[in-house]
This record gives C-alpha cells, sequence and structure tokens, in this order.
RNA sequence: GCGCCGAUGGUCUAGUGGUAUGACCCAGGCCUUCCAAGCCUGUGACCCGGGUUCGAAUCCCGGUCGGCGCACCA
C-alpha cells in the first residue's frame, strides 16, 4: 500500500472523516460511516451540489423511495441483468456466466460447480408474507434514476407537457458486491448524485446553452483509441468523438463541478466505455475518471446516453405509455398526411458518485510536508468545502485573551459561519490541529486586539497572517459559504 | 467467492505459555506574546468464538476484518 494512501486514510478516520461501519461488533466489509467531519464535508459538496443543478440548470430535485417493488426491476432490466447464472471452475475457481460458458472451464479445462444466483440486489419483502410470492417481492435501489423514471407522467405534467427538463435526486443506493475492497471507492451502500434529463431525441444535437461551454478543454479517451486527446468540447462534437451537444454539454458540466470542489483537473479524464463494456440500459458513456495514487484511474461519476431504454421499458411493464406526441412542424418538413407522431424522450444522466468523489478530494488534498525540522499535515481542501470554515485560537489560554475570543467566537456564528474554537496547548498546536482537517483560516486573538479591536486571519495554505478589525471579519471570511453554480 | 499473509491503547509499535513496551495523540495542571517547545499528573489495548493447558493475548481450529493475487464490479 502506498504510504500516502495509508496516511489519509489514517487521518480520516482519526479526525472523525470516515469510519469503518459497525466496528465494536467487528465490521462488515463494504460499510463505512462518516464521522462528524466527513458529515459535513458530504452535506458541503452535496449543498453545492444541488446548487450547481438547482439554481445553475433549471433542474428540480425529488426525493423517491430507496426500496423498489419488483416490478420496477423486471422493466428496468436489472433483475434480469443479474439473475444470471454463475458458475464456478473447481481447480482454478474462475467464475463464469453460465450462458457463456459449455461444459468445461475455459480457462483451464476444469470441471464447473452447479450455476448459482449472482443478484447485485438486495432483496427484501414487503408486508407479513408466508409464502414466496413474487408480488411481495422488493429491492434496494440499485441506483436513484429508477425512481425519477417511473414519476415521469407526474414530473411531465409538472413541467406542463413541455421538454426538456432535468431532474436530481441525492440518495443511498445498494449494491451486494461480491467482494468489496478498496476502503470507500467500493461500497455495499453508497451515496449517489444523479440527474436526469429528459429530452426528445431530435433535439439532442442542439444544447441551448451549448456555447456558454464549448471552449471547455477536456481530456478525452474514445473507445475506438488508443490514445487519449485533449481538445475543447465543441471541437469533439463538431468531430464526433462526442456524439451530440446534450452530452457534451452535460461532460463539461460535470468537469466544471468537479473543479469548482477542488478536483485537479490534471488528475481527471473522460474515458469513454468499450461497447461490451456499457451497461446494459446505456447507448453512450462516457466515465470522468480520477487518478488516484492509490487506486489508479478511478470512475467518479458516469455520463450515459440511456437512450429511451428506461421510459420505453416502464411504458411496455407498467402500461403506462411515456412516449410523447409530436406534432409536425412547419421547420420540420414533414409529410402532409403523418399527423402526429410519438416519440420516447430520452435521457442523458451524469451520475456521481459521491463517497468516490470525498475519496478523491481527501487524497488529493492531503500534503504532508516538513515545517522547522516537525511534519505538517495539511488538507487543502477549498474553502467551500472544507468542514470547519473557522478556528478562533487565543493567543494564549488566558484572560482576558481567551473572553474576547469567545466573544469572536459567538460572533461568527451568529453569521452562519461555522467556528471551532480552540484554547488548548500552545497556539503552534492548534495551528497544526486545525491544517489536519483542512480548516482554511485561523483567528488568532492576540494583545492587540485588546488595544484596538483587530485581530490575524492565517491562511492555512502560506500560513502567512493578515490583521483586519472584528468588525470586518464576517465581510472576509464570506468565501467560506460563497455559492459556486455561477 | 478462492489462495497467501496479517490483526496489541485514539494512532504507530515492542514483546512473551504466567494478563503487556515505548512513542505520539488526548485530558487536567504549570509555563508560554504566533506555528505540534518544556515540566507534572492522568485515561486508555492484546479482533471474536471454540479447543489444548494448572494457566492462552501468545499454540491449534473456526469466524470477522484488512492487505496482496485471482475472480467479480450492470
Amino acid at each position: 500500500m502506498s504510504k500516502k494512501e495509508e496516511d489519509v486514510m489514517e487521518l480520516a478516520r482519526r479526525r472523525g472523516f470516515i469510519w469503518a461501519a459497525f466496528e465494536i461488533y467487528g465490521g462488515a466489509s463494504g460499510f463505512f460511516d462518516y464521522g462528524p467531519l466527513g458529515t459535513a464535508l458530504k452535506k458541503k459538496i452535496e449543498t453545492l451540489w444541488r446548487e450547481f443543478y438547482t439554481l445553475g440548470e433549471g433542474f428540480y430535485e425529488i426525493e423517491t423511495t430507496t426500496l423498489g417493488i419488483r416490478p420496477i426491476f423486471e422493466a428496468s432490466g436489472h433483475l434480469e441483468c443479474f439473475m444470471d447464472k454463475m458458475v464456478e471452475c473447481k481447480s482454478c475457481r474462475g467464475l463464469f456466466r453460465a450462458d457463456h460458458v459449455g461444459e468445461r472451464c475455459p480457462d483451464c479445462g476444469g470441471e464447473l460447480s452447479g450455476p448459482q444466483d449472482f443478484n447485485l440486489m438486495f432483496k427484501t419483502r414487503i408486508g407479513a408474507v408466508s409464502d414466496d410470492k413474487a408480488r411481495s417481492e422488493a429491492f434496494l435501489r440499485p441506483e436513484t434514476a429508477q425512481g425519477m423514471f417511473v414519476n415521469f407522467p407526474r414530473l411531465l405534467r409538472f413541467h406542463r407537457n413541455k421538454l426538456p427538463f432535468g431532474i436530481i435526486q441525492v440518495g443511498r443506493a445498494y449494491r451486494n458486491e461480491i467482494s468489496p475492497r478498496q476502503g470507500i471507492i467500493r461500497l455495499r451502500e453508497f451515496t449517489l448524485a444523479e440527474a436526469e434529463v429528459f429530452v426528445l431525441p431530435h433535439e439532442k444535437s442542439k444544447h441551448p446553452r451549448f456555447h456558454e461551454v464549448e471552449s471547455v478543454t477536456m481530456r478525452l479517451k474514445p473507445n475506438y483509441m488508443d490514445e487519449e486527446l485533449e481538445t475543447t468540447v465543441k471541437d469533439a462534437v463538431e468531430r464526433k468523438i462526442i456524439t451530440h451537444e446534450y452530452l457534451g454539454y452535460h461532460m463539461a458540466r460535470v468537469q466544471q463541478f468537479l473543479e469548482k470542489i477542488g478536483i485537479p483537473l490534471a488528475k481527471l479524464r473522460f474515458r469513454q466505455h468499450e461497447r461490451d463494456e456499457m451497461a446494459h440500459y446505456a447507448e453512450d458513456c462516457w466515465d470522468a475518471e480520477f487518478l488516484s495514487e492509490r487506486f489508479g484511474w478511478v470512475e467518479i461519476v458516469g455520463v450515459a446516453d440511456r437512450g429511451d431504454y428506461d421510459l420505453r421499458a416502464h411504458s411496455l411493464k407498467a402500461k403506462a405509455d411515456m412516449s410523447i406526441p409530436v406534432t409536425a412542424s412547419k421547420s420540420e418538413k414533414m409529410e402532409e398526411e403523418s399527423r402526429s407522431l410519438s416519440v420516447f424522450p430520452h435521457v442523458i444522466e451524469p451520475s456521481y458518485g459521491i463517497d468516490r468523489i470525498i475519496y478523491a478530494l481527501l487524497e488529493s488534498s492531503f500534503h504532508k510536508e516538513e515545517v522547522r525540522g516537525e511534519v505538517r499535515r495539511v488538507l487543502r481542501l477549498k474553502t467551500h468545502v472544507a468542514p470547519v470554515e473557522v478556528a478562533v485560537l487565543p493567543l494564549l489560554n488566558r484572560e482576558p485573551l481567551v473572553n474576547k475570543a469567545r466573544e469572536v467566537f459567538q460572533m461568527l456564528r451568529r453569521h452562519r459561519i461555522f467556528a471551532e474554537f480552540d484554547a488548548s496547548g500552545s497556539i503552534g498546536r492548534r495551528y497544526r490541529r486545525q491544517d489536519e482537517i483542512g480548516t482554511p483560516f485561523c483567528i488568532t486573538i492576540d494583545y492587540e486586539t485588546l488595544e484596538n479591536d483587530t485581530v490575524t486571519i492565517r491562511d492555512r495554505d502560506s500560513m502567512k497572517q493578515v490583521r483586519v478589525s472584528i468588525s470586518e471579519l464576517p465581510a472576509k471570511l464570506s468565501c467560506v459559504c460563497e455559492s459556486i453554480f455561477a
């Protein structure tokens, strides 16, 4: 294991970001809890994400059940896809899909075991049922998306039958991974933040705000090339590397969001799925991948063109037609007798793995450096995601400094700035404590404060200090709670 | 899921068939006019279950968790 990954996960555990779940009972693989600082970090990321899509894109957020009834997943393909029988080779332990192999192991020719179910969805039952009626079967959702698809008729009416529109959802999803590893990279319970953009198929080629992102430069790895290329979204769409403006637009927005919360662009690329790698519902898919020092390239966001797969499937299964009548417009030369056609909207889906993004932020913001012969660990988190926004510190643990510091501390919290107060030990020790959890600013109350009501603000990254008057503090510190969607 | 290896305070560790070492952290106190200084005091651990044994944290078996390899990851 690389030293840095050990260090960053040790820090995350010790300082209350991420803890193994059920630890006192020995834990369970693939489950993690967020501690006080991890929860604060996660909430900030989620809030910024919501703002990015609601204020930024005009999408509404909904909240649907985490448990889904059987027909949903029959229609979505998740049941069929994961009810596949798997067989195992008795000699080399290879695992294969039963429908892909014959009698013998394709690797070593060994004998294969009988078929077993390997369903990645957690199954449960609704109500007090004594039999195995399929009607009562329910599954924890493997993605939040289905809740947005099955509500499509309501959502369409809510939007007064106008397309396109986007819907977002943030919530837990569940996959019963066979063998989760790599800490919070592969979890059995995790948080997804997903946007489903419903758009008529013939409108995908033009996005009304494409010009806003057209000059965004991205690092792309198309599935038909062995090399990566770096180019603008506009160029990529024109050259058909990215198939249409809608996909390109949302890929660019994904990159902008990740950059704004602190993912270094140098460690980010978009990789197009191979044809045989694509999910069963996807027509096309580009993963935003983060280059982890520990795990290599890790998918943190998937941007998929799901086509009309889901709405078509639910329409058939539920016998609820979700196609849209499209009347022939003057601009589109349609044959006279073609009265009105009916089409299913297509879905463009940016799907963010919040836990992986948190890992990426921790790993990439973690720095270990030497200051005066001592090790300084510092999380260079962006100010607007730092769990503790400001620390208020009396220079010495002595009156009247402590009292004055408490006043400043209370004043900042009244201004909605989340501050921590710390008077223990030496001032240097307290600065280091805050560095380690990424607190961007430390306010120090010293003897000069008592004379003229000024304090020093210490910058985490440069360790430099400036003196400002107490009355200016809220304005000077407002960057810790500013929005980023604009 | 399979194979190999591992598991000692919050963290990192020493160690032995007779209940455990040190450091750091943390808490309280003293000191301290800006970057983990110093001094005093204190809290705190042998992953879980079974077996062998007078006695198991140590040996054996099983489990859990973790690392690595294989497989899996819609």
